[in-house]
DNA sequence: TTGTATGCGTTATCAC
DNA sequence: GTGATAACGCATACAA
């Protein structure tokens, strides 16, 4: 019914009896039209299902309705709930993702090169660009809109949405010091992850201020990943008992599913003899033995700001354009965020109690 | 660098002292082009960066180089997988990925016909497109490329990639029946899936074959996630040990998961004394306690195929045609289907062993 | 082999 | 308010 025959706006001028240039006002919306024309055309444009060709409104436009979206595997953790906010957001526009998915072992800034030269995407979003960051930059330098979500080094100007690490980590070490405990332990991202060195400063001031110096053998470096996880738990249960934490705060939940396997395999009872804490809050930590008490990262919140945000950079008339496209749709998420107009936007995170942390109790011998 | 004048065509015609025409041609790679003149124009273009409006190339061709993928929530366990393998093949063509993930309340059926009708991708690739697929059996009737990834409907015309799901159960059943199982249950899928009925059939195939009557006690149906899969197996657990079976063929891995939470929590030893065995090899399930033993599915290598088959019917001269993008990479993915010309392309599965099977032994009392 | 001219389907800029 | 008409950037039939 629908690609029959390839209609033009100058069939419907035609059928209409009027220019193909009324046509185009009556498609976008424009005021100016006699609303007698204007139903005679749209009753036509409806009776034939008649929908503009995209590739030629862009042509005239100067300006794809497609943005770019740069993404880690799709298999990473958090990837599929931030895409999911995407979406959730792009519906609700007249916008289209073009997904671009890197596995890390290319360097993909040819692509990138060639993308943003041929035009293809009028904005990019960046998930974890990492190496990437820096020629993105220049791109945005040059003018190209730009988000990037949770990057991996320092902050930049380049428009930003993300959680505040620092606070957070502050926020989980605080949680653990108020139940009790005094020996905890941190097992860090890698350095050279901006968001690893945040956590890690977050639940040093936490000690420091509780007074309870820094101890060297507690602080633990992995890899954001399982295996790694269960290296350093390892190490902390290496010696005897009299030198375990009581309670460990892992970088992310990915290490703590690492940890919670060699505290399973060593019978050290969670909570009981150690408290673990992880940080993202996956969508496997609620269903981990014992679910994993963490730091809720609002991902999908993220993609749907981040998708926000770099729309009204390509096009701030995008929401109140008449569009078919939303007449259908209405965003379902609310908006948390207060500085919407702010070009670095963090989200608030929020700690996920569950049964793997619990109040500290004397070591039983 | 790159973003900074946009070049025109005209403006290397102008440039290189020949026409548009010419230019064109050179990047086109016609053959009949003075080399002369050709490497006068290469030299222009590459010494400023050239890349030529894909708009504009668009529209001249009446064809764009976006095709549509129509994906379930990427946080289902196969999809990240499936897509990339639509990754790998995607990047050795000219052509880009629009994604389309749709959420399951929504009927997207709309969404699609706007997508159609205005001629934004030049093809379709749909992910277990489920209450979708009749919509988009008319599109395809109407000469829409399209290709579906192992859709949960009898067999059709349309070109699709997927597994053959009798065969592949009925060897899994015949797995247990080797290791000396006589009483197997089978958790099923829902009956609306084509697959889900295919396994059963597989499944009462072998046991009909090794003489053992089917009891339905021993035939339940879940809904493909964990918590149906609990659900089922403290049915089979509820009466006595006698009762009980001393293996589970469970129709996907989710379920099995569900399977091995039940058997932990009553202390039943798997494979000791139930052996169990999934369907997918989903990511999570090699790092199951134990180890799942189950039916790999290649989802990668069938998002690859499924790809390469809809560029296929798109642009039978995609893999032939000179373009820069594929000079950078080369496949590294095999052929490893030999029907490659057919529009109905069938991955073999295989078992991959792990530790939640055994051989029988009579229940110890 | 190369250049000219036209088409691709819209939008926007003019006059009217 | 409405209608010609010129962009938009490229591809290609046709002529040279």
């Amino acid at each position: 019914m629908i690609m029959q025959k390839k209609l033009t706006i100058n069939d419907i001028a035609r059928m209409a009896q009027v220019s193909k240039a009324t046509v185009s006002r009556v498609l976008n919306r424009h005021a100016s039209v006699d609303p007698v024309l204007r139903e005679r055309v749209m009753d036509i444009v409806q009776e034939h299902n008649f929908v503009p060709n995209v590739t030629a409104t862009e042509l005239a436009n100067g300006r794809t309705r497609l943005i770019g979206v740069l993404a880690p595997p799709l298999n990473w953790p958090a990837i599929p709930e931030i895409m999911h906010g995407v979406s959730e957001y792009i519906e609700t526009t007249p916008y289209e993702v073009v997904l671009y998915s890197m596995n890390l072992e290319r360097n993909h800034s040819d692509v990138l090169d060639r993308i943003l030269a041929m035009r293809m995407v009028s904005g990019l979003l960046a998930i974890l660009p990492g190496g990437l960051s820096s020629h993105l930059d220049t791109f945005f330098q040059q003018g190209l809109p730009l988000v990037m979500i949770d990057d991996q080094k320092e902050p930049t100007h380049i428009p930003w949405v993300g959680i505040d690490n620092f606070s957070s980590a502050y926020e989980a070490t605080n949680y653990l010091l108020q139940l009790g405990h005094r020996r905890i332990a941190h097992i860090m991202g890698p350095r050279h992850y901006y968001c690893a060195l945040q956590r890690l400063e977050g639940y040093q001031q936490a000690l420091l201020e509780a007074g309870i110096p820094l101890e060297p053998d507690l602080l633990l470096q992995g890899e954001f990943e399982p295996a790694s996880g269960r290296r350093c738990a390892e190490m902390l249960f290496a010696q005897d008992r009299g030198t375990w934490p009581s309670a460990i705060f892992v970088g992310n939940d990915q290490m703590a599913y690492g940890v919670l396997e060699v505290a399973e395999e060593r019978k050290i009872q969670v909570p009981e003899a150690v408290s673990i804490i992880g940080f993202d809050d996956n969508l496997l930590s609620a269903h981990m033995r014992p679910p994993l008490t963490t730091m809720h990262q609002p991902f999908m919140e993220m993609g749907y700001q981040a998708t926000k945000l770099l729309l009204n950079m390509i096009d701030p008339e995008h929401v109140h354009k008449p569009e078919q496209k939303w007449q259908a749709f209405s965003s379902s998420l609310p908006d948390t965020t207060k500085n919407d107009h702010s070009s670095r936007i963090q989200i608030p995170t929020h700690l996920v109690t569950r049964t793997s942390s619990g109040a500290f109790h004397p070591r039983l011998l």
